[in-house]
DNA sequence: TCTTGACCTTCCAGCAACAGGAATGTTTAA
DNA sequence: TTAAACATTCCTGTTGCTGGAAGGTCAAGA
């Protein structure tokens, strides 16, 4: 099948496929005659593999390594495992830095009149903190 | 002073004010003879003012912003805590999504066995979802 | 005086993970 | 036949810096 079909059989965007390929996440598909990428059904269920692992935070190394034990079948589950409590143990670091920015960000809104005057909590904070 | 002095003032590194400079976030400081920056201590305020807001999540374009009602004394507050509100929803977005991302994937970790086995429900997720 | 080391300068490359677009070739359907 | 809708490669831009190279300057010690 073409990269638009794989496309939108993955849910990947056929620049990401070729970007894929580029940085050797996918194994470089077979061309036609006239050039053009050849998928199989194999490589879509390999992208989607890929894209939900994106979207639950993996970068693309990582997606290298959970590709690796995807693909290998002596693989150990606790491999796997470890893999994604470190990405956890990374959202939750991520987690609690936006929750502390939300929190004295909300101090400061609140704190802020919010009306005509150039008296600022806001600006007052940002210029007279350490 | 110079500008390693500057960046102890204000917590950012030298680097990083040669870039604010660069990007138009600091007015071109004066330079001394021998073409070595020269800073006072309004711009080391400006650069802790700068350091602050990049840590609350600003990004350089709506540091302009904040630059720029900083500078104004005849801004609103209003408009300041606009900018903060807008800053906060987004913050809001990106914490929705990073516990979407641990929630799904604290569920797989917690189905993994996580022993010698290659059967994983982290693998299996991955491969076998839309 | 010479030299070392700690500064300073500019410019260029690289990171992550693509997206956009240009220039060009191919296929397909009307 | 021709126009659209694909495909290809290559280059640039995004964000907010950081690191490094190549070179100038300055203060202090031997």
């Amino acid at each position: 099948m073409n990269i638009r079909t794989a496309a939108e059989g993955s849910g990947l965007s056929a620049k990401t496929i070729r970007y894929y390929e580029d940085v050797g996440l996918l194994p470089k598909p077979q061309r036609r005659e006239n050039g053009y990428r050849d998928y199989s059904e194999n490589d879509v269920e390999l992208l989607r593999f890929l894209r939900r692992a994106r979207e639950l935070g993996f970068g693309v190394a990582e997606c290298r390594k959970l590709q690796a034990v995807y693909l290998d079948p002596n693989r150990a589950s606790a491999d796997v495992q470890a893999i994604a409590v470190q990405k956890l143990a990374e959202i939750d670091r991520k987690l609690k830095e936006f929750r502390a920015m939300r929190k004295e960000l909300n101090l400061l809104v609140e704190a802020c009149p919010g009306d005509d005057h150039p008296e600022c909590a806001i600006i007052d904070e940002l210029s007279h903190t350490k």
